[in-house]
DNA sequence: CGTCTATTTGAATGTACTCAAAAGCGGTGG
DNA sequence: CCACCGCTTTTGAGTACATTCAAATAGACG
């Protein structure tokens, strides 16, 4: 398997040797999903982190009211999981989907531990990792409170925009807080404004 | 200075030897705050990470439209700041107030990065903070997406009673991402529910 | 006590949702 | 190759949740 993207990954947070590299590569375990294919299921045990080596992951709750919530999307050379869970040992809350064929590297609990002793570089790259993600979600969450929907949509389209290509409206809207039905409102608007 | 409390902190995820210990507290400096006094105005560079040895700190986000987006509130034991600029160097977006009279210890970037160097445990222990921060915010989002301010309230209750207490309606009003008018309302249909 | 700010109240408005149905689109099998 | 099936997106009408604005009331602090 083609391990160069996640080391590259790795490599833009801290340097490995060749055999730190070759013992976190030990670890990993490569998995293949087709369309729709599901890497964890909400209330199974969340066992792993995922790298994303290709295609496009979603990660969803599923509310009371038997409606989606779109947490994240990951294209190749993202992270994702269900943290929470993954950190607290708790069952899974949360789904991960393959919106496309994909592929991942799996990296266990256990191993995740084990490398944090046995090479501590790897704590300073989590740190990073999730300093960013911190970061990300603070800044989701501000627009949340302070944007319209309208403006949400903008601004994932700017920061997005690969996902808008490869995910249906109505995961974007779920990652909106909004209704697949509003949102096709929306973008009717945007198109009436912008094109005549 | 008492910096029992911030040790206490530390050691519930890392274990520091006496001259560790005495090295990150030489970093810290200590800062009393009046009620009111603002450790940080947005625009201003962000230089610090904070933990609020005693008191109530908001950290909040002023909107286009001059209103306030409450970010979160830090108690006595929490750390707060403006992550993303203090990871990125830009210039503050959010500001940091005392909702009462305070008392933080801080640690400078430059001095953080020192201390990553000499004691790598603190990158775990900032990992292991970080993480939980993102977690948090996960969550937050999550609900925000999912659920109606009427359960959002419920859930602030039961989770943060502390602030409750400590905190004006009006700033729980914007973090939860409501007008005080509708919270105040909302308030009001609870107690004509339950106590009569 | 008086002033300033926070909270409450109420009416009018706007933003986003629900439900239902039609139209569009992609994949699959005949 | 195209016709059909299932799923996504669009459209529209009616509704609910939350906001705005204005004014009254309540609380905090000097």
């Amino acid at each position: 398997m083609d391990d160069r993207l996640i080391l590259s990954n790795v490599a833009r947070h801290v340097d490995l040797d060749s055999s730190e590299a070759a013992y976190f590569v030990s670890l990993l375990s490569f998995r293949h999903l087709r369309k729709k294919e599901r890497l964890l299921e909400a209330g199974q045990p969340c066992a792993h982190i995922n790298f994303v080596a290709a295609g496009i992951l979603r990660a969803f709750y599923q509310t009371a009211t038997l409606r989606e919530a779109t947490i994240m999307f990951a294209v190749a050379d993202w992270w994702i999981t269900d943290m929470p869970c993954f950190v607290s040992g708790q069952p899974a809350m949360i789904t991960l989907e393959a919106l496309e064929d994909s592929a991942v590297w799996q990296l266990s609990k256990e191993d995740l531990d084990t490398l944090y002793n046995k090479v501590p570089k790897f704590e300073r790259f989590f740190r990073i990792l999730m300093q960013n993600a911190y970061v990300r979600e603070q800044l989701r969450t501000l627009q949340n409170l302070s944007q319209s929907a309208d403006e949400r949509y903008e601004r994932f389209l700017e920061k997005y925009p690969a996902f808008v290509q490869q995910a249906p409206q109505k995961y974007i809207a779920s990652y909106l807080g909004i209704t697949p039905e509003f949102l096709s409102a929306l973008r009717k608007r945007r198109a009436d404004l912008k094109l005549p």
